[in-house]
DNA sequence: CGCCTTTGACCGGCGC
DNA sequence: GCGCCGGTCAAAGGCG
């Protein structure tokens, strides 16, 4: 494992598994590329000490300020008196070292094998010094993550709040001003009426209004709506909704209301723009999934019906139009079409989340487009400060290798996708960089996938990116967590020590987030693979929904 | 018989 | 205003 880590390292300049040697994170993520670029060279060119003096500055102000015993050639050799804290660390220096100098240990007339022995002990104690370090920082760094994570959401609902309450003031006061001669006890009740019930109404109110008459149907209405908007986001139990949809039929189903992204900008023509236009980023964002396979569709563990199949343009193959029926009601909806580049690869979109209970073989998929989805909602309210925080995220992450993340304003919808494509284990995905357009504002951040896990590409036309962008490092970092827990033995290029302790913090920050994604990338893969012959995809699970056709294959 | 797919029509957004 | 295009609807037919 920690061998395994050194060798990584070795071979790269990009990665950045400074595993010996810290910065200090940035939210658990090593956002510093030039000090990842350092580290490499520091830690396996070994003859090479001029990064110390590019780390000198910034870096050995850090080791010492976070108790990090690092201590260089001169003064391992020089100061015998060393404090135990950093006799460890003196060792592994100097192994580093006489690795690349060959000189020291043997020519001092010392046994090799005690030496070695001394080393290997060395490693071990330091190893151990650095997990518990990391453990602690990864803990902090938990906290903080949660910490900020809370105050934004906060902050979120708290602006919405505001101004859901500065619109009904000024929708009071026009109200008053036309009909102010009427009844003025009406108004005084409309008052009230604003005041308490109609700020959740708004929530629900995103579709079209003024066609309801009954109060009660309204009521009965506002309530369903408003708790299926106020929980967007996570799977929610919402069985009455179904069954009273299942009696109201399709025209007045939520679904009906939540699923219209072609007329999201006709309501935003009303008075309601903020929260409005974060709905129509809800209900757009999509959750997209590439993946070979023969059969017609992937499987996900839900029940779909094809409701549409139409001919894209620039595509020879159909895209087909699916709706989930495991609830009445339920407003997911994905669309699958094949690549017209690749027939092989499958491009699944998934849009809303579902509104039901869910099986565990529909878990999986569903956790992981729920969480990627809600990534994207997360980054969907404005930000002040949004260009520098972008700009600084994606100098952080432009130098990565191979395994990368993008972040595209291209598209037309923000969206996440899996890229599950990737044939080759240590592959460098020349398909995935001719995805990339250089054109467009796309920034790229390190995945540490490798192998068959997927490349997570992240692309976000919306022009809201530094929260997002946190969400995806954020989600990212238990990507990185799922890969380094199951692959120890592997070696990583692009597997860095701030990916680690990411994924540590990830790990254990949100273990059933973890647990679920890693299911769902492993059923995802499995069913997957290239060599698994055809429909590798369809789960021995329960659900029908294989049988639709692409008369393009 | 109920559920599903198929498929042409329809609708709204968008660009010219 | 017109046409293109993506997305959805809904009638018709198939299937178990």
């Amino acid at each position: 494992m920690d061998k395994g880590w050194g060798l990584t390292l070795e071979n790269s300049s990009s990665d950045k598994v400074g595993f010996f040697k810290i910065n200090k994170p940035v939210f658990g993520f090593n956002l510093s590329p030039r000090l990842n670029h350092i580290n490499a060279g520091e830690m396996f060119s070994c003859s090479e000490y001029p990064a110390d003096e590019k780390r000198g500055m910034v870096n050995e102000v850090d080791f010492f300020s976070e108790k990090k015993p690092i201590v260089n050639k001169e003064n391992s050799q020089g100061d015998n008196s060393m404090r135990t804290e950093f006799v460890v660390n003196t060792g592994l220096q100097l192994v580093t070292a006489n690795a690349g100098s060959d000189q020291s240990t043997v020519d001092d007339g010392i046994s090799s094998e005690f030496l070695e022995d001394k080393r290997a002990k060395n490693e071990l104690a330091q190893l151990q010094v650095e997990l518990e370090r990391m453990n602690a920082e990864n803990q902090c760094l938990k906290g903080m993550l949660t910490q900020v994570s809370n105050s934004y959401s906060a902050l979120q609902m708290h602006l919405v709040t505001l101004m859901q309450q500065q619109q009904q003031q000024l929708i009071s006061r026009t109200e008053n001003s036309h009909a102010h001669e009427v009844v003025e006890a009406k108004s005084e009740e409309k008052k009230q009426e604003n005041n308490g019930t109609i700020v959740p109404r708004q929530f629900m109110e995103l579709g079209p209004s003024g066609t309801k008459a009954d109060p009660m149907d309204e009521l009965s209405h506002s309530h369903s709506s408003s708790e299926e908007r106020t929980l967007s986001g996570s799977p929610r139990n919402n069985m009455e909704l179904a069954s009273r949809d299942k009696a109201i039929g399709r025209e007045e189903s939520p679904e009906s209301e939540s699923w219209a992204p072609n007329k999201a900008p006709k309501l935003m023509n009303s008075s309601k723009p903020v929260e409005q236009s974060i709905e129509a980023t809800m209900r757009k964002a999509r959750v997209s999934v590439r993946a070979r396979s023969e059969a017609p569709m992937i499987s996900d563990g839900c029940q779909w019906r094809k409701y549409g199949q139409k001919m894209a343009k620039g595509n020879p193959c159909p895209r087909a139009y699916y709706r989930c029926t495991m609830a009445v009601g339920c407003p997911v909806r994905k669309q699958v079409q094949r690549c017209a580049e690749d027939r092989t690869i499958l491009i699944t979109t998934y849009e809303g989340t579902h509104n039901h209970p869910l099986p565990p073989a529909a878990m999986t998929m569903a956790s992981t487009t729920s969480a990627a989805a809600n990534m994207l909602l997360s980054g969907s309210m404005p930000s002040a400060d949004g260009m520098m925080n972008t700009n600084f995220l994606a100098r952080a992450m432009l130098p990565c290798s191979s395994n990368m993340a993008t972040i595209s304003a291209s598209a037309p919808f923000p969206t996440v996708t899996l890229d599950l494509t990737a044939q080759n284990p240590n592959a460098t995905l020349p398909n995935y960089h001719q995805r990339i357009n250089p054109a467009s504002n796309q920034f790229q951040f390190p995945l540490p996938a490798g192998l068959n896990y997927p490349n997570f590409v992240a692309s976000m036309s919306s022009p809201q990116m530094p929260q997002f962008l946190g969400q995806a490092l954020y989600n990212q970092s238990k990507f990185s967590g799922l890969q380094v827990s199951q692959d120890n033995n592997i070696h990583h290029p692009s597997l860095s020590h701030d990916t680690l302790s990411a994924a540590t913090a990830a790990i254990t920050a949100d273990p059933n987030f973890t647990a679920a994604l890693a299911a769902a990338i492993s059923s995802i893969i499995g069913g997957s693979h290239p060599n698994n012959g055809n429909n590798s995809t369809s789960a021995p699970s329960s659900n029908n929904n294989n049988t639709s056709s692409f008369q393009g294959n």
